[in-house]
DNA sequence: AGATGTATGTTGTTATAACCACGCAATAGA
DNA sequence: TCTATTGCGTGGTTATAACAACATACATCT
């Protein structure tokens, strides 16, 4: 086997060798290939399996029913992908999974894995210690981005996540880890039209800020 | 002990009595009051603990530095809160958790679980269990939202929204459980905007509806 | 039937963000 | 140093959604 380079990954976190082949047996691993532009799980269908990408790489995709498409988001070696389908193995996937080029992608069912069937072996308690993480944290993630994605202007937008920021970092004069660019596409909006909003902001004193640099100001609040 | 209420709890779902007993000594079960108007759990700090509320009602709520107060969500009797940083002890709040009316809450110390230092007992896994299939559900719901919110555009976010009902359902004909108003809240979107553009995709041929059951037409993709 | 209420749709106006074209600075490479 | 390149900001125009005020439909109650 070649628990090696699995080894690093989260999902086996904390793990003896012994205790990834056992767990890599329990849940039923399996490597299979795919040639590039394949489907290799498909929207409106159901799967046990969470994937591991040995190989190659994978892109998550919409494809609506009106003939468009949007890539979601783009799956590299030894990152993994459907797990939540994986574990909540009822819910048809939302989503395609294409092989973005010749792949081989290591299949893990962890289907059963929340319904306390299993004998509880060692390995069995760390899978699951390791998914609930992935899982919680993956669920900040995806709060925030939708908290800050909600108002509904620029300024309640860039307020929201400044805000959270300097909450995480525990102080009003921090960095962002964005450009511009990015910033603006995380919350969903048009760079220059950032741009424009933080100026403003400056001016009415609300945001100090240099390239990725902020500082909060007015923080008169009681 | 009031097991008899809390058994119904999705946390503690497939669980004996006495599972539940050895879990809320385990998980240093303690409940606290609360008078209204009381913050639970603020903003900044990290929290070992999620909370079950037992009597009356809490409110999860952002208040930025600027003095903005946004409600998040409601939590009533015998929902639960924060479990997601319980879980990541590490992690800061981003939201405060107030009294919404005089309460009474079980706090849960579940912040060691992911780590693996407890022994196996047989409601750890079950817990357990429960938490990732409480997180998974979780993950679904807001990354579907977070998808249907992205697009610019009303028509972007209707249609996003509705493939995937269609997908969900498997069916090109199907009722939403949104009224307008519930819909245009789903999407970020005013109610009036929302019905016009409805119209105008009725007129475009893409859809046909009529109150809440929708059917998405021109599937002449191949 | 008449009155009340609620959900939904329509029209027109206004505010706002996207979009486009460009300028400017900092950086890196030849 | 000269020349791309890249990131960021500005001004002006256009597209689009929010907003406000009103209309219509349908249900319920008396």
């Amino acid at each position: 086997m070649e628990a090696d380079k699995i080894k690093k990954t989260v999902i086996f976190q904390g793990m003896s060798e012994s205790e990834i082949s056992d767990a890599l047996e329990g849940l039923n691993a399996v490597t299979k290939k795919y040639k590039k532009g394949t489907t290799i799980l498909h929207a409106g269908f159901t799967t046990k399996c969470m994937g591991l990408v040995l190989e190659g790489s994978v892109t998550i995709e919409n494809n609506d029913i009106w003939g468009n498409k949007t890539i979601l988001s783009h799956v590299g070696k030894n990152q993994f992908f459907a797990e939540t389908y994986g574990l909540l193995a009822d819910e048809p996937m939302l989503v395609d999974v294409v092989a973005n080029e010749d792949c081989q992608i290591l299949f893990l069912t962890i289907g059963f894995l929340h319904r306390g069937t299993r004998k509880q072996d060692a390995w069995t308690v760390k899978i699951m210690s390791n998914l609930l993480t992935i899982s919680a944290h993956k669920n900040l993630t995806l709060s925030g981005r939708s908290f800050h994605t909600a108002p509904k202007t620029i300024r309640g937008r860039v307020m929201s996540y400044l805000n959270s920021v300097s909450i995480q970092k525990g102080s009003t004069k921090f960095d962002i880890p964005f450009d511009r660019q990015q910033m603006a596409d995380y919350l969903n909006l048009e760079r220059t039209a950032l741009s424009k909003e933080l100026r403003k902001m400056k001016d009415d004193g609300l945001i100090d800020f240099h390239k990725n640099s902020f500082h909060l100001k007015e923080s008169l609040e009681l």
